[in-house]
RNA sequence: GCGCCAGUAGCUCAGUGGAUAGAGCAACUGCCUUCUAAGCCGUAGGUCAGAGGUUCGAAUCCUCUCUGGCGCGCCA
């Protein structure tokens, strides 16, 4: 696939190595060049400000170095117009021969445009949500989700082989807690006295489970006499419910893991004993008051960290870092978590192990899905697991859907705390993002359904070059042909929010041309341009909504 | 006290060291006998939190200050 900014930047190289070549600038070779896209179009749909930042260099005016390697590139017909602007950008314009390249490539790829082929696929893990399995996922994890599934995608689409994993934590304090909270709840409900632990989970949903023990293993359980069995027993049986009810709502979310990957099996395989040995082996443990440290310190972390205690029971740490050493031995050349914002302390420890053991720092890569606020009516919904809140993905899914959730997440920074408007998100109007972009698909469909009811035939990649003298069809081709670069862009920054950007401006640019330009017109050969257009900005709406997993509808 | 993130239009947020800082919503206008008005055109709205610095050039990079959120466990 053409990627025009990859192939403007070659461009523009050539040339300045020519006009070296030439003795018109005396430094020397370059390899790579700065190509940005301007603010206003009116100074070229590319430009580079190469002569700006050599000037000082090469003890020249820019605007002469500038017009010297304008000289160059201007004989290229990948462009219709090369401009040399003070203070000494170049700015390009590319031709309409390209535009129409473009349309050509996007009707004849269709499904497939946007998709880029990599020569050396690298491996990629990608972990997400990893919610407790003590009750059922929130807010922040619909962030994580939409976030992190929408960057699988990109990265997919960029070249890589990514897949997606969550990580069950399965064991531990917590878990034996969740156990005796649902064996409380299912002795009281068998009419059994007993006190609540103190630090028991107390959501509603913990009866839930209690009752669905009871209705399906009540005489398993009954039969279990010893109590930390039966701790035990309630506690795996509340994971498995509280496990299957995540996979649910993350498939109702439009997210399929690869895997869902237990810490338990960590403990029970040996790999958390041969990871403490590894990182001994490495040199990074030591001792002290009888538990065992990870010198931290040596990684940039403001302290060591307890890696076995004194009771030689592990921390959480060490299973983590045994978890990430496996993700790294499964194969995958580059392991990405998205992790909640209370996490961010733990960024420096873990980056830290995953080096002691001779990982590449840049293999590993923690991103931080910021905080989200529920706002409706301009009060801020509190997140208590209390009845009736919006506090759970299960709700929020129930309550604006998938397409909508999906979407106002993705389109939003990582990095950014959310301020979730419930009430604007529920408004299937304008006022609601989504709408907007799948309008836009929904039109260009209604406008085929009607071509095709007028008996008005469509041929594909035909396409005549007087079309684009309209600006809006010119504006509308010059976004779509930059929808590869941003796919690339977007998966290389991990940032997934560009797509969602890009699709609003891209569904803004066609609203504009549906407005002025009337597709269905007498003159076939310029309708036949016009539907190609069309058909392109359907095209890669549709393929661009995929990525970020919302419905392009053909109606509305 | 230390660390992470944020502070951009009334609100929610984009903005790759570049040229006159943008979008959506809200406000005020105008546009449906013509392919979907869930749309389009226009107007108004800004000390990019503040102060220094680096640079030919800073919302963007550095330092400090202020404000908000979060974290600083041998919990996970």
């Amino acid at each position: 696939m053409l990627i025009i900014k990859e192939k403007i930047e070659s461009i523009i190289v050539e040339s300045i190595n020519k006009a070296i070549d030439d003795k018109r600038i005396d430094i020397p070779p370059v390899t790579n060049i700065k190509v940005e896209y301007p603010k206003d179009e009116k100074f070229g749909d590319y430009s580079t400000p190469f002569a700006l930042e050599s000037a000082k260099q090469l003890k020249k005016n820019p605007m002469e170095i500038a017009s010297v390697i304008s000289e160059y590139v201007s004989k290229n017909e990948f462009f219709e117009k090369v401009d040399v602007v003070r203070p000494g950008f170049l700015n390009l314009y590319i031709s309409k021969k390209v535009l129409n390249e473009v349309a050509a490539e996007i009707i004849s790829l269709s499904d497939s445009f946007g998709i880029i082929k990599k020569n050396n696929p690298e491996r990629v893990n990608i972990e997400f949500v990893s919610a407790n399995p003590t009750g059922p996922l929130n807010i922040v994890s619909a962030r994580a989700a939409a976030v992190g599934d929408t960057l699988a995608n990109l990265i997919t689409a960029a070249g890589d082989i990514v897949d997606r994993e969550f990580y069950i934590n399965d064991y531990g304090n917590q878990v034996r807690l969740l156990g005796e909270s649902v064996l409380s709840r299912y002795r009281t409900l068998n009419g059994i006295d007993n006190e609540f632990p103190e630090e028991g989970y107390r959501g509603d949903y913990i009866k839930d489970i209690a009752s669905f023990i009871n209705d399906k293993f009540k005489s398993e359980a009954d039969s279990i006499s010893d109590h930390a069995e039966l701790v035990d027993f309630f506690a795996k049986k509340a994971i498995e419910y509280n496990v299957s009810g995540q996979k649910e709502v993350m498939s109702r979310f439009k997210v399929n893991y690869k895997q869902w990957f237990s810490e338990r099996t960590l403990h029970e395989d040996g790999s958390v004993e041969n990871t403490f040995s590894d990182l001994k082996d490495h040199g990074v443990l030591y001792e002290e008051e009888g538990k065992t440290f990870f010198k931290s310190t040596n990684f940039g972390d403001d302290k060591d960290r307890v890696v076995m205690r004194e009771d030689g029971r592990p921390t959480y740490l060490l299973a983590d870092i045994a978890y990430h050493r496996n993700k790294f031995k499964r194969g995958y050349s580059k392991v990405i978590d998205i992790w909640g914002p209370d996490h961010h302390g733990y960024i420096a420890r873990l980056s830290g192990a995953v080096r002691a053991l001779g990982y590449q720092e840049s293999a590993f890569k923690v991103l931080i899905a910021q905080q989200v606020n529920l706002i409706a009516n301009g009060e801020l919904v509190k997140m208590s697991k209390r009845l009736g809140q919006f506090s759970t993905m299960a709700d929020l899914i129930e309550e604006i859907g998938t397409d909508v959730a999906r979407y106002f997440f993705v389109m939003r920074s990582m990095d950014s705390h959310l301020d979730f408007d419930l009430v604007l998100a529920k408004k299937e109007s304008s006022e609601n993002p989504v709408f907007y972009l799948q309008y836009a698909h929904a039109r260009i469909c209604s406008i085929f359904r009607e071509a095709e009811s007028r008996n008005f035939p469509y041929i594909k990649g035909v396409s005549d070059n007087t079309v684009f003298d309209s600006p809006e069809t010119v504006a509308l081709l010059k976004a779509l042909s930059k929808y590869p670069e941003e796919i690339k862009d977007a998966a290389a920054s991990l940032e997934p929010h560009r797509i969602g950007v890009f699709l609003l401006r891209l569904a803004q640019l066609f609203h504009r041309f549906y407005a002025e330009n009337r597709v269905l017109i007498d003159d076939e050969a310029k309708r036949n341009s016009l539907l190609t257009v069309c058909d392109c900005v359907r095209i890669v709406i549709r393929n661009g909504l995929s990525l970020v997993g919302v419905n392009a509808p053909e109606k509305m």
